[in-house]
RNA sequence: GCCCCCAUCGUCUAGUGGCCUAGGAUGUCUGGUUCUCAGCCAGAAGACAGGGGUUCGACUCCCCUUGGGGGUACCA
């Protein structure tokens, strides 16, 4: 145990926005192999990318860790954008060294040469053109940008993986010198995340597999700089079921895109009309209708969504943010991720945290990529729910009306809440629990009736439904025990008076409360709301409903 | 195009040459339960991509084909 409890292992995403499933798994696999080793897990963040980068998004990445629950060992966040002080010498050492050397082609000069070599159907390979010693000194004495390249050694590069076996890697013909310092002065990944890893003493890498070929410049680095070399696992990609492909926070913005233009045909609407009652300005829409390199942002999504009639939960989970607000618990996320990929041995799969760590090893990882199969996951959430304790549950809760700011249950106490969840039991997702019980929470004239369910409900059948809601004001008014058991007895009593079945009181009560077809159970409902609450309801669609 | 990785039920997977009449999960279907939605209970159907080898014997090893994915940046 002495040896293996020295390994160190890392997170290093980039700072875009909320992490995505992949990454989430990614994180998991790095910090279970940690914790199962007793070693360390360590975070860092890969902002070499200016342009990209936010300070939003690292808030927002933390965040989601956090809620997974996968701590790191590091105090301290290590940023690599603000470490140029300590790439800049090691960079400066290499040049010196003749390991690398400074390219002064500019991006357009690239893309011409890339452009040229397709059309000869050749491959591009970058070669090192040959400078005099007089073009050296002059484009130093301008101070020509420039970009640092690494004299990557001509011959064939291999390695070996823990998932992917031995001997990875590519032959001579494929390497070229690759940029390790951009123009802008930053390093490139490929040489923060050497520099870095070694730093850190990182013993084992964990990542994606679009990492694969990437690796052999990086063990060409850590040689030339004297690093020892970690043990290397390219994880399988996670892939989007409908499209086959890396699963990808864009899936969402292409859902939306795609409903909106069958919305726009089927509907025979001009974006303009989007436009004017989105808020949006038609150019925006209509370049982003067209060009799927084009995406909404946060902001622009639920504006357009309104319009074309999506709802959230027609979105595809992709980030943990999403599974969050859907109302996922965040330990069965984790379950469901540690499967894709990994096999825990026996037919064991539904597994707590403890039990995660403890059977853990990088010998039972698939190779193959893993297409995300969100019914499976809804069926543990499912069955997760149904077996929490109570407080796990009211936690979860809560934790989820927090991700949605709007729900009006988000003033409710801790036992309205727990009622809800008692009420609502076999939910599969908590935010279910908020979206059939919200009307409780609106105001009496508040909510909503939902028109297929009148007509269905109330007025077929020569209004049977509207003369069940007389009979049963006049049942209720009275009852002198409000209790959802002495509610149930008397609406059964009138059931038997009547000749009518249960189901033909429930539902016109059901839609004279909630305004719609779906609620939790009615006696608990009407015992939730109240006397006043319930009474008012049945007056307000007798009035609005019987002529 | 080129390079690399992968390949068992729809999906996630077990299987390391005979324990396979291929196991589990999820989904699907059929019945049952229920005041709606969900849930729950009981059953059923469902896979070794194709072709060559190797072997007494291949889901398991090798080769080819096909299919899928990834990479091909001064993004990570």
């Amino acid at each position: 145990m002495s040896a293996s409890s020295s390994i160190v292992t890392r997170f290093a995403p980039s700072p875009t926005g909320y992490l995505h499933v992949g990454g989430a798994r990614t994180a998991l696999f790095n910090w279970l192999l940690a914790r199962h080793m007793g070693g360390k897990f360590l975070l860092r963040i890969e902002d070499t990318d200016v342009a990209r980068n936010s300070e939003d998004a690292v808030h927002k990445l933390v965040e989601n860790l956090q809620w997974l629950g996968l701590q790191w060992d590091n105090t301290e966040l290590i940023f690599q954008s603000k470490r140029q002080a300590i790439y800049n010498p090691l960079i400066d050492d290499l040049i010196a060294r003749g390991l690398a050397y400074k390219a002064y082609e500019t991006q357009q000069d690239l893309e011409q040469q890339r452009a040229v070599a397709e059309r000869a159907k050749r491959v591009f390979i970058y070669h090192r053109p040959q400078l005099t010693d007089e073009q050296i000194r002059q484009y130093e004495t301008e101070n020509r940008p420039h970009v640092v390249r690494f004299a990557m050694p001509v011959r064939d590069h291999s390695f070996d993986d823990a998932v992917l076996g031995l001997n990875q890697g590519v032959g001579a013909g494929q390497v070229q010198d690759f940029v390790i310092r951009k123009s802008d002065g930053m390093p490139t990944y490929h040489f923060a995340v050497v520099v870095d890893d070694a730093a850190m003493g990182v013993t084992h890498v964990l990542r994606g597999q679009e990492h694969l070929l990437n690796t052999v410049n990086h063990i060409a680095l850590q040689e030339a700089l004297g690093y020892p070399r970690p043990v290397y696992a390219h994880l399988s990609v996670i892939l989007n079921p409908e499209t086959g492909q890396k699963l990808s926070k864009r899936d969402r913005d292409r859902r939306i895109r795609q409903r909106t233009h069958e919305w726009l045909k089927s509907q025979k609407r001009s974006v303009a009309e989007i436009a004017s009652a989105s808020g949006l300005s038609p150019d925006r829409l209509t370049e982003w209708l067209k060009n799927d390199k084009i995406q909404l942002d946060l902001a622009e999504q639920p504006l357009v969504m309104r319009e074309v009639g999506l709802k959230e939960a027609d979105l595809p989970e992709i980030m943990v943010h999403d599974f969050r607000r859907a109302g996922y618990l965040p330990e069965v996320l984790l379950n469901f991720l540690a499967l894709l990929g990994w096999y825990p041995g026996g037919d064991r799969e539904r597994m707590t945290i403890g039990e995660m760590i403890e059977s853990f090893s990088l010998d039972n990882v698939g190779k193959a990529n893993a297409k995300f199969n969100r019914d499976k996951l809804l069926a543990f959430n499912t069955e997760a729910c149904a077996s929490a304790p109570a407080d796990r549950l009211l936690a979860g809760f809560k934790d989820c009306l927090h991700a949605n700011p709007a729900s009006p249950l988000n003033g409710a106490d801790d036992a309205a809440l727990r009622k809800l969840l008692e009420m609502k039991a076999g939910f599969r997702v908590l935010r279910e629990v908020e979206e059939k019980s919200r009307f409780l929470f609106l105001l009496d004239d508040q909510f909503t009736f939902d028109p297929a369910a009148v007509e269905k409900v109330l007025r077929k059948n020569g209004a049977e439904g509207l003369i069940v809601l007389r009979w049963l004001r006049d049942l209720l008014e009275p009852i002198a025990d409000w209790s959802a058991a002495a509610i149930e007895a008397s609406i059964a009593k009138l059931g038997n008076e009547k000749q009518l079945k249960l189901n033909a009181i429930a539902q016109p009560l059901r839609v004279a409360l909630s305004g719609g077809t779906v609620s939790p159970p009615i006696f608990q409902s009407v015992e939730f709301l109240g006397r006043t609450s319930t009474l008012a309801r049945i007056d307000r669609t007798l009035r609005e409903f019987a002529e």
